[in-house]
DNA sequence: TGCCCTCTACCGGTTTCCCGGTAGTCAAAA
DNA sequence: TTTTGACTACCGGGAAACCGGTAGAGGGCA
């Protein structure tokens, strides 16, 4: 029997490619595709699933958010990161989560094919680069896990809105909060991170997918 | 005959896939594959091709940069634009520039294929995205290129320095100028570009790929 | 029960940003 | 030659960021 795969990334081109890509292997079946975290529980809990390859930055829920959520209900499934970044923070906390596999889009093609076979054999595969940071994380701690500064979900949506150019004024009246709350958040934030300037911080956000990517800058259609 | 394309994109994978996604299409072949805009220029002094299917955000030359240049050297081949978004300046830039099509990689696979046929038959092919962005640029100013506020490399130089975090006067001391002309520069890119705080800028510098999108936050071998 | 964490909120102070203006030099273009 | 644009530099002022501290309410946990 085949491979069940669900395909989460929020470009429809880049799954329509891979679709594409894996149809050329007998074993694989692409049942159906996801372009946010909340679409691949919803996929999960309507049909069977054995494997889903998820990308990391994803509007609405992300795939690491949406990878802890998806194993919490259906432990028995796959799921292989990819990401264009071979981030260390992204790696620990995706394979923290529980997932079997991290590839960076940066790989070949064949890289995603091996690695689910790997992942439907019971072992953990990594590319490369992955494998590489993962190494070099543990060097340099002793740990996986001691290193990685977990965000509260409030710190979390200061730090978007922060990206995003608010003033803390602002992103009070929005979250019905002071100000001078804000400023707290934004001070653990920085603590916590290591940052010290909106630029950092927003960079930070980006890369880790709680900013939706560089978004409406042009907006299209003002007034 | 069939038309020959290259596709150009930093993602190996992305790459791989959209070969196997073209491949149905027994009217197109790939007969090359592009990591930067370097490589593109070398694949089209080296033989002969229709169509390029160019990522705009790549390492070294970028898409827009190697669009102007291969079409100084070979008018005939066809560019098509094909990016994570739908920025305005990206899209005006890309056309500027000669492209015949510009799709976002939020669109199906199919409307690549779709822009490929219509840019073959010699005309131009816009996904509906980017069509409305130009539509509003066109009707925000009346002329597509006055719009396109051109950054000096000065400003260019100041953007990059600030989107990593930079004060002025760090600024001043990298590039040998005083804090104050740092802060004009900043002044007038924030006019140019209706910018008005650091993370905004930050955000606009990652995705010009003026700021090295996601920067060394992890960095990998620290030692 | 006591401890820790989160979220809330305010106090003070210094630095930097952000916005406005003026103004000189230099080189290139009209 | 005049003008335009880029780069340089300073003044002033208000807003916001940045850094430190304190502190109460509520929840989870040992």
């Amino acid at each position: 029997m085949s491979v069940r795969i669900v395909l989460a990334d929020d470009h429809q081109m880049f799954r329509h490619a891979l679709r594409a890509l894996l149809a050329r292997e007998p074993a694989f079946k692409v049942v159906a595709e996801a372009a946010s975290g909340d679409e691949v529980l919803a996929i999960a809990a309507a049909q069977p699933v054995d494997l889903v390859c998820m990308d990391i930055a994803m509007p609405g829920m992300n795939g690491i958010d949406a990878t802890r959520r998806l194993l919490a209900a259906h432990p028995h499934i796959g799921v292989i990161g990819l990401s264009a970044f071979a981030d260390r923070q992204f790696v620990i906390d995706l394979l923290d989560a529980g997932a079997r596999g991290y590839i960076t889009k940066a790989e070949a093609g064949d890289e995603l094919v091996r690695a689910i076979h790997t992942v439907r054999e019971g072992r953990t595969y990594l590319c490369p680069d992955v494998a590489a940071t993962v190494a070099s994380a543990l060097r340099d701690r002793g740990s996986l896990y001691a290193a990685a500064p977990r965000l509260t979900e409030r710190e979390r949506q200061v730090l978007q809105l922060i990206a995003e150019g608010l003033t803390s004024m602002q992103i009070g009246d929005r979250l019905h909060i002071a100000a001078s709350t804000v400023d707290v958040h934004r001070r653990n934030l920085m603590r916590k991170l290591d940052l010290h300037n909106v630029a950092e911080l927003t960079r930070y956000a980006i890369t880790q997918g709680i900013s939706p990517t560089p978004p409406a800058l042009d907006g299209g259609l003002p007034n």
